[in-house]
DNA sequence: ACGCCGACTGCAAACGGTTGCAGGTGGGCG
DNA sequence: CGCCCACCTGCAACCGTTTGCAGTCGGCGT
């Protein structure tokens, strides 16, 4: 009855095996996985062979064997907290192609709910399926750092700093002080400051931290007083500059400037301020950092980093420790550069 | 002399196997294996004292090895032309967290450049990776719709439709009515259409050529004629819009309205404009597309599409597919919306 | 009291490669 | 002319799970 043997799925493509490969070059499997993997102990003609069967039978190795075998994925773990903000998208593509490049496959970790974020760091979700991590902008809370060393693989943070760990990243102090100086050498001296809100997911992004550090100490250095209501904060994203904005023209004094931690801040800030009517640069300078795609066209006046690049920075560290064992921790800062656009202007004899 | 076995990576944690959980609770691996998976199968006092044992040890099963074995790899494949693009960002994002939910991983496939593009169709890396795909509004060229289909696993696409796949979309020649006859009914007759190069990256993207097919037939059936000479493109991305923009303005006619294919085209033709001190809407009226998230800022009319719940839509139809086994083909059509704001007014009466 | 049945559990064979080790062969050198 | 040694290649033991099949055992129907 039963030996009527029905291939009921028969559409399966049923993927060439090593086995068959070997079989029709007629070596051994071994052999075969030596002479796809460019190993060097062939002799040329055999590898021909080999080549020639893999590329009849369009024969590729299951990345699940090999990996069991050999121990590595052929596969990076990106972390990301928002796809969708320009910076991480930006980093994602930079670090994407320098990988893809290398032959790295790259495994999407977004956390971007706090939902997905705690099941994250409690899963782990990487711990076999990764060969390395690259992370961005993630927070360095005690337990998620241990989280990330506990992994014991190779690891490289974007946009922040781990003791022990490379990073790529720009000097957010420095920047922060293009920025402001900028503004008080125009003459500015009431100065607000809008940063990402530290509590936005949960956690505060790191450059968010020294971002508002910086801005105190180049105040304080150009002699001026960063007074604390004139610090606010919102969600990341436009709508948190909007609000922010909103709330510091609900103050007693309007400042003549304000500096936000990120473009996308700015852009939010300049929305309310045009729809409050309120000239810009003429009674309120707004100066961004990033140099956001948009800002162009809003003509903001931003620090600009260079963000691609850093993706494609932090996947080659990557890369050399992956394939050449490089072993020693580094810390490249890539440089910044401030974009005046038409956003700032002296303040208002006013 | 190297008997002297010394543990040079004595960091490795070496990772507890299932049989590490076996040999403390006292059964066989097999019983661990349907313990931990939840098979029905398993007294519940046994597979307490299993959960405790992996529970202890902190033991996570190898993807690696249990994909080999089952055949699966709870894994999808996201396929995305730009992941830096608005559109594309969010719909990562919808379908991730929807996937990700489901205990799924993400394997990106980013196809942002000619080179990456081209050798993911050639060598397609998804073959044993993954066990489902959703692509992002990707070409329908003969020969990558025929790589796809030869994947033989789930697919579905969003922004896009291949025969005999599941798709989520918008109805494109109706959103582009709707931006249309917006215009028609404000009185514009001159009405340009800017779009997405199709050479962009040596594809064009499907909903490109219904966009312009459907302005096409917006323009006839609201009684106008398609001017060809007002048909111009642009590469993805602000600068396309920009350069556009600037096309149309050497020519020997300024249109009094411009339609844009997308947001970002938009966003660059406002640029544009505003920088050569055109009025807008005084002069030009603008309308973009997708609701993109500066729309908003620059106070642009558009229409506006959920990207997001696209994303997830795409992810669960793929979800029921996966683990309900369903089969049926479906096209989700989600509904589109005028978000009329301030660069759109009746022509200037000139 | 005995056979039957269902509920659990273990055995062992895949899954598809990788790699240390050993064997075979031909060439160069003494 | 024989020996030693590279250089190739094959053998077989893993890598860590899943799963079909078979065996065990207690309880229940008659």
């Amino acid at each position: 009855m039963q030996d009527d043997v029905q291939p009921v799925r028969s559409g399966r493509p049923r993927h060439a095996s090593i086995i068959d490969v070997a079989t029709l070059a007629g070596v051994s499997p071994a052999t075969v996985s030596r002479s796809l993997r460019g190993h060097h102990n062939v002799s040329p003609a055999t590898r021909q062979r080999v080549l020639e069967a893999a590329e009849e039978l369009s024969y590729s190795a299951s990345p699940q064997a090999s990996g069991l075998a050999s121990g590595r994925t052929r596969t990076i773990g990106l972390v990301v907290p928002f796809v969708t903000r320009w910076f991480f998208a930006n980093a994602v593509a930079g670090a994407y192609q320098v990988l893809a490049d290398a032959g790295y496959d790259v495994l999407l970790y977004h956390l971007g709910s706090a939902a997905t974020r705690d099941r994250f760091f409690e899963r782990m979700p990487l711990t076999r399926r990764v060969d390395a991590v690259v992370t961005l902008a993630l927070p360095l809370d005690e337990e998620h750092t241990l989280a990330l060393r506990a992994l014991d693989m190779p690891l490289v943070t974007l946009g922040a700093q781990i003791p022990g760990v490379s990073s790529v990243r720009i000097d957010d102090a420095a920047a922060v002080r293009l920025a402001v100086y900028h503004l008080v050498h125009q003459g500015h001296e009431d100065i607000a400051m809008i940063s990402g809100d530290q509590d936005d997911l949960g956690f505060g992004f790191l450059s968010s931290q020294d971002r508002c550090e910086g801005f105190r100490q180049a105040m304080a250095s150009a002699g001026l007083r960063a007074r604390e209501e004139l610090m606010v904060s919102g969600e990341y994203g436009i709508e948190g500059g909007a609000r922010a904005m909103t709330a510091l023209m609900a103050g007693p004094t309007l400042p003549t400037a304000v500096f936000a931690e990120y473009d996308e801040l700015a852009i939010g800030a300049l929305r309310t301020l045009r729809r409050a009517s309120i000239p810009v640069p003429g009674r309120v300078s707004v100066v961004g950092m990033d140099d956001h795609e948009m800002a162009s066209v809003v003509d903001l006046t931003t620090v600009a980093q260079p963000v691609l690049e850093q993706g494609g920075t932090a996947a080659r560290l990557l890369l050399e420790v992956l394939d050449r064992g490089e072993t020693e921790v580094v810390d490249v800062v890539v440089p910044t550069r401030l974009v005046v656009r038409g956003t700032t202007a002296a303040p208002h004899p006013n």
